[in-house]
DNA sequence: CGAAGTTACGGATGCCGTAATGATG
DNA sequence: CATCATTACGGCATCCGTAACTTCG
């Protein structure tokens, strides 16, 4: 058994049984990759891929069984090398964020400059997804974090720490009647057209949850995946616009006017994750620190040590989670 | 990074640091060793082993993280052995079981005969050892179950499941005074010269405990790791024994008596504990059955999925666990 | 017929073991 | 001086890549 055939079987699996895929994508030929995986199977006497002639159709039960444990082989790998570089050069490294619209644009900014000053030598990468593709990227290891509001709990295998609380803000044009309404709830709201987040994205669930609470039929008239596109049409005038309150900038957005509605809507809950089971980086432990004060050292190795949702949840319970002011320009 | 590599370093720190003593257990050459260990440290940039010279004194602190994660490689590296001959040949293979004195004499032989004639393709392996050399053996992977009373808690990365709870009976000469005692009491048996276990044997301790707790000193005249030798000091009459309950053979022992004493002690636990983390073979988890019928497969895998001490103490606390039913002879 | 996987084969890497050298206590 | 680790070196297995062949959709 060789780590290579490892390596080969999963990245196998990875690209959907093609030989040819995980061979390119492991920059080497389809025959080694190929033979080495008969080779494993030989040696083991079972067979790891279900075969149609000359095609590989699928996993074998033991197959299914053999990677995962292979992936996990993998993962260890990956640990040993990061703890070597860890005790080489503890300053130097790269950090892969993979995010959404909403924290690149407006929550990360801040936080990534006070941390590449910080770490000049880190590298970083930032990745922008719809928030499972986040969640699945961090899960196998293509970024060493995730940080998104949403599907965060659709996929095994990640830690995932609360951030911080935020709520949304109606954003307005200048004049707008409703600037008029001393306290505006849902119904009032429901009365005009909106411009907000489609469904899967920054907490539009929470969204058309607190409408539907209320037999409420908002009329959804633009539905975009970020609020830069949602401020377009508010500036148009096609609707009232709702977005996260972190997606208002006072300077930018000074046309605009961003009323509170925390009062009508749950609080939504932005979260980093990290694959279970990976080992962390110093500047990746402080990096968190710097994105959620309340992620100290130490509570983040108690997460780690948790090997269930139920128990990070426990963790979690006494753990304050800050809510983050409402950017609100009246 | 190669396996061997992650091997070599795993056994060289097994055998303390010395890799002449690695090569041997791993025949193969000292160089061999030496060099691949080096060529994964140059690969990695950083030393696993602290030398003094060219001798090898200890591990690095990067080092002791890297040897965490390589027998975490090398325990996977089994489990795909084991995953692939499980598929292969189901009812071949073999069990390993390290327990001691008390079980393999006189518990495990009633449960090894069903389970040979059922397994009769499987290599059996019994290794004697004291309770501490026992859990050892489980939890390094030389053995596959570990069954003992004493000591299972004290090796971390074991996964221990009670088995039975069992006490001790008194092993007298026929016509001994104590015969004629209704109720026998602590005070009664501190009167007599005692045969019994060293401590750290079945149960010893909860018998020093007993006689603590009311204040007596009992006159403890031999002491013996296993209860064959107790019934011989108590047959040359050199003073009463207390042994397990389950070390009395009716026949073999019939010049002797057995009394219940349970009322004076607190029962023992006995348990069966394998490596964490370690796949089981479905004539271990079968095994586990005979051993201890209420180790169904299902409350098995429960306890496999169980990450602490903590959670499988809870798993089991709902779990009736037998009580063996004192062999006595009167 | 095209895409994909296996077989065949030559070149090169690299691992292993023996022998020699260098350190250690 | 005996033990132990590293360096040197030759033989051999093995892995890789190219090319040819086979099979599936």
């Amino acid at each position: 058994m060789k780590l290579q055939q490892l390596r080969y079987v999963w990245e196998v699996a990875r690209n959907g049984m093609n030989v040819s895929a995980a061979a390119q994508s492991l920059y080497t030929s389809q025959p080694g990759v190929s033979k080495q995986i008969m080779q494993l199977e030989d040696e083991l006497g079972v067979r790891i891929f279900v075969r149609n002639g000359k095609h590989l159709t699928g996993l074998t039960q033991a197959g299914e069984r053999i990677l995962e444990e292979a992936g996990a082989v993998l993962l260890k790998l990956d640990n040993i090398r990061t703890i070597a570089r860890e005790f080489t050069d503890e300053k130097t490294g790269s950090l892969s964020i993979a995010t959404t619209h909403t924290q690149s644009r407006y929550v990360l900014p801040a936080i990534i400059s006070r941390f590449v000053s910080q770490y000049p030598a880190v590298s970083l990468h930032m990745h922008q997804g719809t928030p499972l593709q986040i969640a699945e990227m961090a899960a196998r290891g293509a970024a060493d974090f995730a940080i998104a509001t949403e599907a965060m709990e659709l996929v095994g295998d990640l830690i995932m720490m609360p951030c911080y609380r935020w709520n949304r803000v109606l954003l307005l044009p200048r004049g707008h009647a409703l600037l008029a309404v001393e306290r505006i709830t849902h119904a009032d709201i429901a009365r005009y057209p909106i411009v907000t987040y489609v469904s899967g994205f920054t907490g539009r669930a929470k969204l058309d949850d607190a409408f539907r609470a209320h037999d409420l039929q908002p009329h959804v008239v633009v539905t975009a995946a970020d609020a830069d596109v949602i401020k377009t049409y508010v500036r148009l005038g096609v609707g009232i616009g709702i977005v996260a309150s972190m997606a208002v900038d006072p300077q930018k957005d000074a046309d605009l006017v961003a009323v509170d509605v925390s009062h009508l809507f749950d609080y939504s809950l932005t979260r980093i994750g990290f694959r279970r089971g990976a080992i962390l980086r110093a500047y990746m432990v402080d990096f968190m620190g710097m994105f959620a004060p309340h992620l100290q050292p130490s509570l983040i190795r108690k997460a780690i040590a948790t090997s269930s949702q139920h128990e990070l949840d426990a963790l979690f319970a006494s753990v304050p989670i800050p809510v983050l002011r409402q950017a609100v320009s009246v």
